[in-house]
DNA sequence: ATTGCAGCGTGACAACTGTCCAAATTTTAC
DNA sequence: GTAAAATTTGGACAGTTGTCACGCTGCAAT
């Protein structure tokens, strides 16, 4: 306890930490084991219905820890959604990189596409959950906005490789481009959750054929 | 009470109901006002915070009235979603039967983009959060779905009214469009309610510049 | 061997949740 | 006006929530 309360209250100690680097990072492990098991539970379930309680069930510990590495519910959810983060920020970004055509990139990316949808939706439904919390909890905006401008980073790498790979220009903002991808994924996500077993295939169609569309010949 | 439970559960008081035909209108009009009421909580509190005594308290009844009228929670705002729905289809449509240029219709659609955003954010927050909802409630697809495609065809009749008064066709899909439109809203949406106060002006120059590459010559 | 403390479990707390019910009140039908 | 039905009230219920305080365990330093 005196630990937690120290560590987050007062900035002196941070002389202490480096004199004590062992506890220090075992205390920053178990707060991103906690951050996991949280997501786990958090994408099962929604923001709406989950409990601290039920995130600390889903894990190897009681709901007792939660306040012993936390401050509250929110700090551990914010801790949760940075942890989130990191893994999505760079999923195209091999694909991206490798690809030496325009069919090559446009293969590569709904392939990725598909994948993600049917890997892990449960993690994308908690996403969109989480970016409609921040728009009524303000403690989440912080990050949400963060994470949502890394995305859009990633999408326009990909359309501006793919244009580069034609040798044109992206027709669009960036933000447009990302609103765009990212509306039809939530989209699709939706229907793919309910069920519709087509939904995969449909993403695929509608970005196809959408792809060349996002560009136009350079002006120079 | 009777009447509660005989109306959800037996389909034979239909007759009964064809007879006494105020006592039901005036029962139908009840669960709209407590819908409506219920709405305004939600689009304040978000629904992961939204409880029935809050609902009820922001009404001008008990919470006991609640389950007279709806048999659950799940049934009370299913109906404030369907209610909701009809508010929100037709926002634009007068804007584009009246307009009789491009830049008449953009400047209309541009205008009242930035009123809806401006005068009603926390029914749109709702409206996100929900859609959210639906991806872990199944109870709720339905009708959100229903409003999506709503939605979509009311940008769909924005946008092929602009390429009509140009002499062009759209260049999209319909799900392409309002994906495009829902996602930038969406994202300026949450910079508003933040406290960005040049949200509203960044959504109206980048869909202002965003319309005319949503069209290509006609083919014919 | 003893002390001290970080790590963790357990139980308790007040507040809140959805749901239901019996009584009180209002409206309607005769 | 009176009886019956419809509506509304307020409280009770069992379960859940976030939060917190106390106690136990194992380990490290003295």
């Amino acid at each position: 306890m005196a630990q937690q309360k120290a560590r987050l209250a007062d900035p002196e100690d941070r002389r202490q930490d480096r004199i004590q680097r062992i506890p220090v990072d075992k205390y920053q492990a178990r707060r991103i084991e906690l951050a996991e098991a949280a997501l786990e539970t958090l994408a099962t379930l929604g923001y709406a219905r989950t409990s601290l309680r039920e995130i600390a069930q889903n894990s190897e510990f009681t709901h007792g820890v939660l306040h012993y590495y936390f401050t509250d519910k929110l700090d551990l959810i914010s801790c949760s959604i940075r942890h989130f983060k990191a893994k999505c920020a760079t999923r195209y970004d091999e694909v991206t990189a490798q690809s030496r055509s325009r069919e090559e990139l446009a293969h590569g990316f709904l392939e990725k596409l598909a994948e993600t949808l049917r890997k892990e939706p449960q993690m994308h439904c908690l996403w969109y959950d989480l970016r409609a919390q921040a728009l009524f909890e303000e403690a989440f905006r912080g990050d949400v906005a963060e994470i949502d401008r890394s995305l859009e980073d990633m999408v326009w790498r990909v359309v501006t490789r793919y244009a580069e790979l034609g040798g044109e220009q992206v027709a669009l903002t960036p933000g447009a481009a990302y609103a765009l991808l990212d509306g039809l994924f939530q989209k699709y996500l939706l229907r793919h959750v309910a069920g519709d077993t087509g939904a995969v295939p449909a993403l695929q169609d509608e970005v196809r054929q959408l792809l060349p569309m996002c560009t136009h010949k350079a002006k120079r």
